[in-house]
RNA sequence: GGCGGCAUAGCCAAGUGGCUAAGGCAGUGGUCUGCAAAACCAUUAUUCCCCAGUUCAACUCUGGGUGCCGCCUCCA
């Protein structure tokens, strides 16, 4: 409490008191979960108007299962939280095809690496394409970086983090007095050797990590070695991460995203080569989402439950779909993953669907007198909610709550072309950080739309055979008609529509 | 054994020291409808895993249980 000598008068109506308050009420702060400190923290990034940003990519030897479109769904939003708020984001994403994985699949199939590798990556992006993410400024390799991550293990050897043992190059643990900060595993108490075996490697101790493995005689064969001061080796993961980040994002970057398994050991060591190497830390936000279970169990090959996007589009279920179904849990929350969960995802979508396509094709009439007190908390709440640590269900919630209230008004055509256009910019503003709605109105070919026009009049004159006729005339171009109550709506029978990313109607 | 996370209706899921415990799916009842298919409206937790404690008041805070998940050095 400070008491002024005048009652605080002067001081009240200084710039100190009156500036502060509507700013801060405009735009509320964002806040993320922070591994680090274990709280949910202001995001304070390290440049006003610039945030870098990183998600661990995938590994290119295997298709895309929802796991990994899980992870990636969460970097994307985290993308256009950012973007939304006006950051300019420089999203990086790896590709990691330089591994046991993919030295293993390639000599499986008697293929170089990068003719292995090649197809999963193509694949993969068509796949963060088909499921609306934001493009990363770039997704580098790790292969294109051996010669950084080779560097990276001399400097380290001279800093005295490292050391060469058997042709292979490991990171000394015990030199590094900040291990285990971000994971907070305790050493002392953690049970080394269960589940690798010892033999296997050479290390001072069993907690040190591998930086650069000596070549194996069958990788040699394949040309699989980079030539070093130690005789021929091939990186380890941890430093892929690292090196890649370091070239593009500087010594700390802002955001550092990935799932929660990947905490202990691989961010934990990414962090103490970088923090060893630069005195810096990594990244000052790291923000993990949660894992994809099925039945009960993470989805992972050792698991055997492995589910792809592929299988699940064999289902008949879009991408829209499963974005959607993926996106709608919190980021902190595992997702189960069920079929019956995804049919369930699937109807709510189209509740949201139905609702876009009405107001779309709405034509305006009279204005309706509440319409705005419905908007401004549906604005007002979605945005503080994902300021919010990215509170997706509050912020859906309140859409499905405007939802709720603006239907009936649809139902009567009571809405003037201001409102409409209000409502329509708002719900864009919404969908830049969801990227869910269909927003723009598909554009009907003129025969099309003559058939639908013709069948209509039909209608009028009861004439059923003709309209009958007509509506199957439809059916065979690949277009379903169904009638509302404030005329006729149609939709793609198969697939999904290329213009606007209608999704195919459910027939039962 | 150590560390971390989670527990709210049949299912998914927000949320708060006292105001009607959001929203979605499924169910039930209704409206609309030539047919078809939807859609729309209404309704569904005297109660928030269990036991103690703090408090005028707890689902929300504290302590102790129980259950489930992840990690503990190379599957990412």
């Amino acid at each position: 409490m400070v008491i002024f000598p005048d009652s605080g008068e002067k001081y009240l109506s200084t710039e100190l008191f009156t500036k502060k308050a509507p700013q801060t009420e405009e735009e509320s702060q964002l806040k993320f979960y922070n591994a680090l400190k274990r709280k949910k923290v202001p995001f304070e990034p390290l440049s006003s108007k610039k945030v870098t940003f990183y998600a661990c990519g995938p590994t290119a030897h295997e298709a895309t299962n929802l796991s990994h479109c899980r992870r990636f769904i969460v970097a994307d939003l985290i993308h256009r939280t950012l973007a939304a708020k006006g950051y300019n984001v420089e999203f990086l994403m790896n590709f990691t095809d330089l591994d046991d994985n993919t030295i293993a699949g390639a000599e499986n199939k008697a293929l170089s690496v990068a003719d292995f590798t090649a197809p999963y990556m193509q694949a993969f992006t068509n796949d963060m394409e088909a499921l609306g993410m934001k493009q990363p400024i770039t997704m580098p390799k790790a292969s294109d970086y051996v010669e950084r991550m080779i560097k990276i293990s001399h400097d380290l050897i001279h800093k005295g983090y490292a050391y060469e043992l058997h042709g292979s190059i490991y990171f000394d643990i015990s030199k590094f007095s900040e291990y285990g900060k971000l994971s907070k595993v305790d050493l002392d108490k953690i049970r080394s050797g269960q589940s690798v075996d010892l033999e296997e490697y050479d290390k001072h101790s069993p907690l040190d990590f591998t930086l650069m493995k000596r070549s194996t005689l069958s990788e040699l064969k394949q040309g699989i070695f980079f030539q070093t001061d130690f005789g021929n080796m091939r990186p380890g993961w941890h430093i892929e991460c690292a090196a890649m980040t370091l070239s593009h994002l500087g010594d700390t970057m802002d955001i550092h995203t990935a799932s929660r398994n990947l905490i202990f050991p691989h961010h934990e060591n990414e962090n103490a080569i970088a923090k060893a190497l630069t005195g810096k830390p990594l990244a000052n936000h790291w923000l993990h989402s949660e894992l994809l279970l099925v039945d009960g169990k993470m989805m992972s090959a050792e698991n055997s439950n492995i589910i792809t996007l592929q299988d699940v589009r064999a289902e008949g279920f879009s991408n829209r779909v499963v974005r959607f179904f993926l996106l709608r849990h919190h980021y902190r929350k595992p997702i189960e993953f069920s079929f019956a969960k995804l049919t369930a995802a699937r109807t709510s979508l189209r509740r949201l669907d139905e609702f876009c396509k009405k107001l779309l094709c709405l034509a305006p009439g009279n204005p309706h007198p509440e319409v705005a007190a419905y908007l401004t908390p549906l604005e007002n709440t979605f945005s503080s909610a994902m300021d919010d640590d990215m509170n997706i269900s509050k912020a859906l919630g309140s859409l499905f709550d405007f939802i709720k209230k603006v239907n009936p008004i649809l139902a009567q055509g009571q809405l003037d072309a201001d409102q409409k256009k209000y409502i329509l910019e708002s719900l864009e503003k919404l969908n830049a950080l969801i990227n869910i709605m269909v927003l723009e109105e598909c554009p009907l070919n003129p025969e099309i739309d003559g058939l639908i026009k013709q069948r209509e009049e039909a209608r009028k004159s009861k004439d059923w055979q003709n309209a009958d006729a007509v509506r199957l005339k439809l059916e065979e171009k690949g277009i379903i008609v169904t009638d509302t109550a404030t005329g006729p709506v149609w939709c793609l029978s198969g697939g999904t529509c290329e213009a606007c990313g209608a999704e195919k109607c459910a027939k039962k």
